[in-house]
DNA sequence: AAATAAATTTAAAGCGCTTTGGATCGCTCA
DNA sequence: TGAGCGATCCAAAGCGCTTTAAATTTATTT
């Protein structure tokens, strides 16, 4: 059933019908209630190919996940897609997933302004000097940053977390528990959000006047095996650090299995403090969650990253549009006093 | 630039730069690479919404997550995903993701029916009994379950581990390691493969005359809390199990929790065998994996059925396709005698 | 009751492609 | 020399909607 029949069905003419589906107001309230009962009995639903090409509009966002040759798919974007497409689906829009590695994307990107599949693009994983920002600004294509681009000082839309001061106030708690020497097994610096971490960090020893120590600080992928070999090179130093910054719950995983091997307690023996992007399979709450962690959901970030580049989209002028969230600091069963040897 | 205005360029018809560009052969070679040449100087690209409505394909491909209250964006869904994503892309196609809770499902699928959003659909984690597969069936759409419905004997593509031999090699060699007593940590059983893992596992222990417990099986979802709590609940026992079989890496690492908070160690108290889906992010391998582990890549298995359900769109008749995967055991570090003292 | 304004409906023109059904043109062959 | 035939090319219809511009009907005003 298209259009047509039904409006022959109906003995009105095309575009009353659509208007009275559209809820238009030009159109009397009986008729739009005939109409909208007939589309109900027939089942009638327009079809979006059609309307697609006829408004000029995709009603689709594109997700273009940048794959490098080491990582392939991150749970954090899983989980941030999954509240995206929540808001998506609320407003009637459909999500495009792709992958690009990094050769690929400029001419992704470039197809995709020109083909019209997507009505904008959530730009995942910002690098220090993301050419992905200015192209798209070029492209004219509305976008909106998960995370930020700090050596790109343009107006640009996006939504992010307040690395530095999260990872400043979690070292600083471990400084205030006594510890000295903390590792930071961080994510990979070419991104931003691991640089603005570092920062954190290094703001907090400076605050303290503790020298910072390259051989404290770890950075690669976020994965499990990461984190663990991250973890025992550091704890096989003759002067192991008495505390770990970890990026990530995935990555505290491995250090935990690394503090594990050496025979040793966290929380007792050891502190870790995690970032927690409150990944729906790993629940860090409870009445005392495992790890210490600045907590912040990703799935949250999602949804509401998304609803601004719709916001961005339904009225141009909206933009940019920025969000900073705050990651609090929530105690944990994986922090305590240095060396001392309470349970 | 659209077709017309290119066409206007080359002094051209918009059917010959139409056929010269999607290489049909009624068109002159010399015009051809004319075309070709001016499309790609003037950065022609054709207009996607256009071609759909004309081809009346969606050249898109739906993803439908089933989301029920407990589990949101399993990690096993984003690595099937990104494999899936990698054959679309392949042969021109999209991916696109939504999101269902068991209420909205059907009226999802009716709606991607009558609106033609999708040229085909996968079916995530079917349930025993599940209603997807006659509804596509009866709504005709193309599509393929990652996994089977083994209550459902008509003809439909599947693409699957065999679940029941993994867990029953698992069990067995658990067995053989000498344990009697071992804690099958499962999905939710009112999923199909799930459902499989356990009579595998009860196979074994029926093979070795062994009673089974119901007290030794859990089941729930894919968390690692789950984990912890039904490894945690078994280890309380008096008579505590000796070995543990469990549904997935994240899973098993709650488990593993639950051990270590047991004073045990994993390997040489216990023994634990895991269903590795080979998730990136959490390699499984090296010279000795932490976890003797069935294995097999979900990335790979999205990649594949993504494949075959592009084959059935372009050949209908190819229907129905299926795959039957095997999921080798690989010995890892978490498995040994029972109640020896080895390291 | 005529004139004017408001409400409602419609015909037809797109949106930018693909594809059907002819044209056109040079060549071959009887 | 002219019918017949590939090889090329083209005009126009169509995919199923939305939207513009105009027509028609109904209500309001004087």
């Amino acid at each position: 059933m298209n259009l047509k029949q039904l409006s022959l069905k109906l003995g009105l003419s095309q575009t009353t019908v659509s208007r009275a589906l559209n809820n238009y107001p030009e159109v009397n309230e009986h008729t739009r209630e005939r109409v909208k009962l007939a589309a109900l009995k027939h089942n009638y639903r327009p079809n979006t190919r059609a309307t697609r090409l006829a408004t000029g509009r995709a009603m689709t966002i594109g997700h273009i996940l940048p794959m490098n040759s080491t990582e392939t798919f991150n749970p954090i974007f899983g989980e941030f897609i999954a509240g995206a497409v929540q808001a998506y689906s609320k407003r009637g829009y459909e999500l495009s997933l792709t992958l690009a590695n990094e050769d690929s994307e400029e001419s992704i990107y470039r197809e995709l302004a020109a083909n019209g599949t997507v009505d904008g693009v959530i730009v995942h994983s910002p690098r220090v000097n993301d050419m992905r920002i200015p192209l798209l600004q070029e492209l004219n294509i509305p976008f909106v940053v998960h995370g930020r681009d700090f050596n790109n000082l343009s107006d640009y839309s996006w939504l992010d977390m307040n690395n530095r001061r999260a990872f400043y106030q979690a070292t600083k708690l471990l400084i205030d528990l006594g510890h000295q020497s903390i590792c930071l097994v961080n994510g990979r610096e070419t991104l931003n959000f691991a640089w603005r971490r570092r920062l954190g960090y290094l703001d907090a020893l400076g605050d303290e006047k503790i020298a910072s120590d390259t051989a404290l600080m770890h950075t690669g992928d976020l994965t499990e095996s990461n984190g663990y070999s991250a973890a025992t090179k550091a704890l096989a130093n003759g002067n192991p650090p008495t505390a770990f910054l970890v990026a990530s719950y995935v990555v505290a995983l491995g250090v935990r299995r690394a503090i594990h091997h050496a025979g040793l307690e966290m929380g007792r023996d050891i502190s870790v403090i995690i970032h927690d992007d409150e990944l729906s399979y790993f629940q860090n709450d409870g009445d005392i969650p495992q790890f210490t962690a600045t907590r912040l959901s990703v799935r949250d970030g999602g949804e509401l990253a998304a609803t601004m580049l719709l916001d961005i989209i339904d009225e141009p002028s909206n933009a940019p549009l920025t969000a900073l969230m705050e990651a609090p600091l929530v105690i944990g069963a994986s922090t305590g006093p240095v060396k001392s040897g309470t349970a």
